[in-house]
DNA sequence: TCAAAAGTGTTCGCTATACACCCATGG
DNA sequence: CCATGGGTGTATAGCGAACACTTTTGA
């Protein structure tokens, strides 16, 4: 190996025996409204790709690991500072930016829609369906579909499902994430008597009217006894 | 973004006005060796980690992506073209090099022992069975651990068991692959009627003696027949 | 009193598991 | 003829899919 950074005397700039690429974090965040998976975008105010939408992103600092560098940009644009996050590519084609070579090493956040506020950066944002998603800027498109495909396989193995809904929920509002996600439909009884029999979710002595018809049982998730199942060889499936 | 790639006068060298870290792809390459699974490692012969092996890997090269430059890896280290890769984790830790700011995309591959050759690389090489792997290179430890991970992560989703195992296999060597990457037990009569009844093995007619006793079936794997089963919603499960 | 949503129980069929049994071969 | 490994069949338990039924509430 060779070409340790040193700085060269003319106007700050850094120089290398060999060529480098720029490299930055993008973070693709999920969220969910109650009934659809969403994403949020940022509208790119300036050239390449002007006016595009694209997931939030930006340069990578040279003292921050990559998960650090994605948790800051998820705090700028959401003012959530302990999301979960995964990092699920990077994207290193030649020629996937305009301007140059760059790599992206790509995280996907799920938080909490109801505990989003605007982000620091004056950046337009905006929450979109998944099936309302324009043509975005860069390889996004690539980036949204793969990171789509990560989160999927992931939720196999994984209950990170309960990240994108509030602590306490009902187990109707569980099926439609499920559903959601997965983009299949369960049968509700078989839904709710599978995770009622299931030891993961811990029933409240409190309920919420979400139709106008009859009120629901609120449960919140409990992860030590998932844990511990989990210890023994459980495996949650859907 | 800013920082285009230039060449400033003296001697070659590469300056941007923001710094930026190296980029390399190492790659995990596993094997089978009929009974347990391995993996190729090289002995460093530079510092830093002089004499401590590690995974085989190299610069990115700027006209190449970064699953061009890990078969390129590949193909030095074990003359293969054609291998399966998957990328499977970034590693961007800021302390991970002693020479500074480097990045690592990291790839697994699946290879047939039997097809490799001694690569281009004058640089040692050799196969560790997993329980024999020393204390490597770098964070290279944890780089295995997550190959394994993710190894035992994509094997429930798509049967990539069958790149480590030659065109013609028993049941029993399939067998011993996945207990040997699962580190799990199978009945080798539930094992065997499962895969016999299951439609994507073609039967061969010819044997093989690799016990003293009996001579067993070989079969192939019906690539196209699995690819059908998997469009209408099979998934192969162990 | 009817429709809609929540919650409960039952039936049926498939499949994973356990395991008995037979075949082929070398010593 | 016995030990070892390959190949085949069967019984059972458990679980998931389908679905009947009850309860609660607003209109």
């Amino acid at each position: 190996m060779n070409g340790m950074e040193e700085k060269s005397g003319e106007g700050k700039r850094y120089c290398y025996d060999y060529p480098r690429p720029s490299v930055t974090t993008d973070c693709v965040i999920f969220g969910f409204d109650g009934t659809r998976l969403r994403v949020l975008l940022v509208e790119r105010g300036i050239e390449p790709f002007k006016g595009r939408w694209a997931f939030p992103g930006g340069f990578l600092q040279m003292e921050e690991s990559a998960e650090e560098g994605a948790l800051r940009e998820l705090q700028e644009e959401t003012g959530l500072r302990d999301a979960y996050i995964r990092q699920f590519h990077a994207f290193s084609d030649p020629g996937r930016d305009p301007r140059g070579r760059v790599l992206t090493i790509a995280y996907y956040a799920l938080v909490k829609m109801q505990e989003v506020k605007g982000g620091d950066d004056a950046a337009k944002a905006e929450w979109f369906a998944l099936d309302e998603v324009p043509s975005l800027a860069f390889d996004h498109d690539l980036m949204l579909r793969t990171a789509l495909k990560e989160l999927r396989r992931q939720i196999h193995f994984e209950p990170i499902g309960f990240e994108l809904l509030n602590d306490k929920f009902t187990i109707k509002e569980l099926q439609l994430l499920y559903e959601a996600i997965l983009d299949v439909r369960f049968d509700r009884r078989n839904f709710y008597n599978k995770l009622r029999h299931l030891e993961i979710l811990t029933p409240l002595d409190e309920t919420v009217r979400n139709s106008p018809k009859r009120e629901a049982f609120l449960f919140s998730f409990n992860k030590s006894k998932y844990d511990e199942l989990k210890q023994k060889g459980f495996r949650l499936e859907f």
